[in-house]
DNA sequence: GTCTATTGTGAATGAGTATTCACAATGTAG
DNA sequence: CTACATTGTGAATACTCATTCACAATAGAC
């Protein structure tokens, strides 16, 4: 038998692993049958310390959640440019993704792959949330005049987030030869 | 009893109502079922005219790479100047998406959601040939002087598609207030 | 060391859905 | 009008998985 552990320790295992699941294989092949497997346990086991598979989806966007807003937080500090905060941000972002592609595979996924409520209205909040702190920070470098004004911030962020995605999308098809810190400057 | 259609027009018909369930629901929310009714027959009367759902799927991947690559032909013919191209190319991609969401989204499925074989070698496919197309749009533009030279053309293929894929995705999440339109211009 | 709560196990259970198949209706060639 | 191929039907079938549950092992408190 499994050595028992403490079940906060072992629903972070359990998530840890379901993130890497996640980036290699996509929302669509987590299966809680292989998610035991990498923990060592059985199906029934991962009941112990989660509802439901839904839950561990949870874990999941919570973390992703939480990098995020650190990522943001993190370039407030070390800033003061709104230029170099974007700039910032996007190698955070870069390094976040690549470091977990599970991160945006199941974000994109639950908003793209299918309607039903779920865990869709939490990965919105996460995006929309995202998206205006963006906002924010274009209008701050707007008003500091470190931006150009006639920019619209809607706009700069809509573009910001474009590179982003198109980034991570481009590094899910795995063209190998890409690499995204090429793009960056220009 | 439903009436009887040869199979080229039931093929058809399932094909287009299976889009339209891709853009209303996602292909989490694609059903046999679901696709049989719209149709006006029973699930086993899908299986008269495709071997199996994937391959239904299929024909839509179709579908959607032959528009693509129409629209590539058009700015060709239509344009001359990089430019302009792509700024039409833009156009009449975001009015491709906007009229048939079901493509964007059954392409980002794929990709995302699913490891599987299945129709994904499919997909890459046709990102990279369109991906490929861009940055021959570009290409030609920087020998003809229309585009700035020191721009990477797989750069300027990423940023193009990123903005493309994001505006895509923005609409997806029903943000009601985005407009892509407004942000072409800038 | 014993007792009890916690964690792990293995075998069901059950829901959701694609797919198959024998049969029925219908269109069409002759 | 008849026969045959094509298309539609309804009832199985089969599969994949998440989830449940009674039971077993283990860790920690006393």
């Amino acid at each position: 038998m499994t050595k028992k552990l403490k079940t906060e320790i072992r629903q972070e295992l359990i998530a840890k692993e379901a993130l890497k699941i996640l980036g290699r294989q996509g929302l669509g092949d987590l299966r809680i049958a292989d998610l035991a497997d990498k923990v060592g346990l059985v199906p029934s086991g991962i009941y112990r310390h989660f509802k439901s598979k839904d839950d561990v989806i949870d874990v999941v966007l919570d973390f992703a959640h939480n990098s995020l807003l650190t990522n943001v937080r993190s370039v407030y500090q070390e800033n003061s440019d709104a230029v170099e905060r974007l700039k910032k941000l996007f190698e955070l972002h870069l390094r976040l993704v690549l470091e977990n592609p599970g991160i945006p595979r199941l974000v994109f996924s639950e908003v793209i792959f299918d309607d039903k409520a779920r865990g869709k209205s939490k990965v919105i909040e996460i995006i929309h949330s995202y998206f205006t702190k963006i906002d924010e920070i274009i209008r701050v470098g707007q008003k500091e005049g470190q931006i150009r004004p006639d920019i619209e911030p809607r706009t700069g962020a809509v573009m910001f987030l474009g590179l982003i995605t198109s980034s991570v999308i481009l590094i899910q098809i795995k063209d190998r030869e890409f690499d995204p810190n090429n793009h960056i400057q220009q």
